[in-house]
This record gives C-alpha cells, sequence and structure tokens, in this order.
DNA sequence: ATAATTGCAAAAGCTTTGCATGGCC
DNA sequence: GGCCATGCAAAGCTTTTGCAATTAT
C-alpha cells in the first residue's frame, strides 16, 4: 500500500506523520509533472480544503531539506518540485511548461567520465545536470 | 571604444540608444557573475540615480527578446542575467551564489554527438546545457 | 511629429514569517 | 506533557503594469 511507504519515508526522515505531509507526498507522486506549489495545493484541496499554502511551502522545504524532493529551475520565476531522486535529467519544452524526465545510465556515464579525465581548475564537480531544451513532437503537453 | 560598440548593437536589434540602455549594457559587461537586477540597479544608479527599477526589468526584458542576453535560472528564486552568447554551461557553487562560465567545445562537440546519434522518442533537441554544480578551491567567491 | 521609452507608484504574484492553536509521539 | 507542525494573516520580495511625461529618430 503506498500510504505506508510514504509513512516511513517520513519516519526514516525524522519528521513526525502528519495528514497533511500524508497528502503533500501522495499529491507529488499523482502529479506527474514537476508541479509547482499551485498544483500541489489544489490537488491537496480536494481532501484537505483548509490546508493552508503556508504548510506546503513549509512542508515542502522540509522534504528538500531532508533529501526527499528536488528543486527544478525553470527560466521562469516559479518553483517547482520533482520527488525522484534517481539520477536524471530535464527535457524542458520551449513552447509550453512541459517538463519532462530523461533517465539514461550511457550519458551519466559519459559525463562522469569526462569530468574525471578533464579537471576543471579550482572546482570541484559534484553533480552535473542537462537542462535539454526543445520541442515535443506529436503529443498535447 | 567600448560605447560606440553598445550603441552599435542597440541599433542593429531596432532599439532606440538611450542613457538607460547604455548603463546596462555597460552594467552586464562590467558585472562579471551574471548579476542580478538588484546589482544592475546598484552599479547603474552610480551615473543614473533617478533610473526606474521598472525601466531596468523593462530594458533586460527587451534585450533578452533580441537576444542579447539571456537568463540565468539558480535554485533560489531570483533571475539574473547573462550577457554571454557564445554557447558556454555553467559552474554553480553550493555554497554561494557564484556562477562562473564554462567553455569547452570538446566538451560541445561530445555532447552534440551524443544527442545526433541517441534520439529522444518524440523529442526534438534544440540545445543542451549543462548546469555543473560542486565547490571552488582556494578562491574568494 | 510621433512613436518608443522612461519614471513613478501601485499592484500583482510567489514565498516567508510570527504567533497562537492543535496534534503527534 | 512536551515539542513539533499547522493555520492564519501579515509582511517581504521580486517582478509587472498603467499612465503621463519625456526623449530619440
Amino acid at each position: 500500500m503506498e500510504k505506508e511507504k510514504q509513512g516511513i519515508s517520513l519516519k526514516i526522515s525524522n519528521l513526525k506523520v502528519t495528514s497533511q505531509r500524508m497528502a503533500v507526498l501522495e499529491a507529488l507522486s499523482s502529479l506527474k509533472n514537476h508541479p509547482t506549489v499551485d498544483k500541489i495545493k489544489e490537488y491537496v484541496a480536494k481532501n484537505h480544503p483548509n490546508i493552508a499554502v503556508g504548510t506546503i511551502y513549509k512542508t515542502l522545504e522540509t522534504f528538500v531539506d531532508k533529501g526527499l524532493v528536488k528543486k527544478v529551475k525553470t527560466e521562469k520565476d516559479v518553483m517547482r518540485y520533482d520527488p525522484i531522486l534517481e539520477k536524471h535529467h530535464h527535457l524542458y519544452c520551449e513552447k509550453s511548461e512541459h517538463i519532462e524526465d530523461f533517465f539514461y545510465d550511457e550519458l551519466n556515464n559519459m559525463l562522469e567520465e569526462y569530468f574525471k579525465k578533464k579537471r576543471i581548475p579550482n572546482f570541484k564537480v559534484n553533480d552535473v545536470k542537462l537542462q535539454i531544451i526543445g520541442t515535443f513532437k506529436n503529443k498535447k503537453v
């Protein structure tokens, strides 16, 4: 059961299990497309009409601190959240707000190799993220 | 003379040459580190005490439209501006707001090759940006 | 002349904060 | 019971907008 897993992941992170946190976790896993706070609020409000936006912000910030979600940046200025922790990159649509995940180990390995060989003076590389920008074809995004 | 070039680049873009626009261009080329609007305002204000923030925003937006600068987004939610148009990537410091440019044709070629061979289903790649995240060594950033 | 640009100030997001209340452990 | 999390509302920022006055061409 999904809820159980979510409760466990809160406990592991030393967070109290509250219905709001559970609801935000559920929203994150249901809303596929790197939701904004607004989308999350909308989703959560279905079963939680009284949840405060502040709570959602605080909750998400807590999750980021604990490493349960990551922030995704776009050229626009609204923060979006990504619940997937495996290493992956993002495809950004030039024409819409759509963001899609892109997993490809081969690419990760290639980059890792590259930065292992080619050192950057005075800089220690910890992570490399790709923003792959373009357009989606034949798809309602 | 630098000013002349800047005036010309405005004319080429079909923009009227105003002292405010010249000042913003100068700020962009002097402030190396991908300045925020605030930094730009600060710089411009030295010789232009009366410039309005709104004007700076409008000016920058115009420049972005004309392709004279690009927006750079960080995990924090303040927009920053990059006057360098050549293809390049960014080094992000994990510990500060410092952003540095990273030029490396070899890497660009490698990525270009990669995405030429490895097609992504339903997606046309137009640009690939790297966010290289880590820490600067022996350096006051 | 006239169309574009600017300054000013108000407004519009998005996000954070403080504090009293309420709920987990 | 103690402490952490929540709701609420206000405040803080960054950014946008409308409009009259100004300026470049």
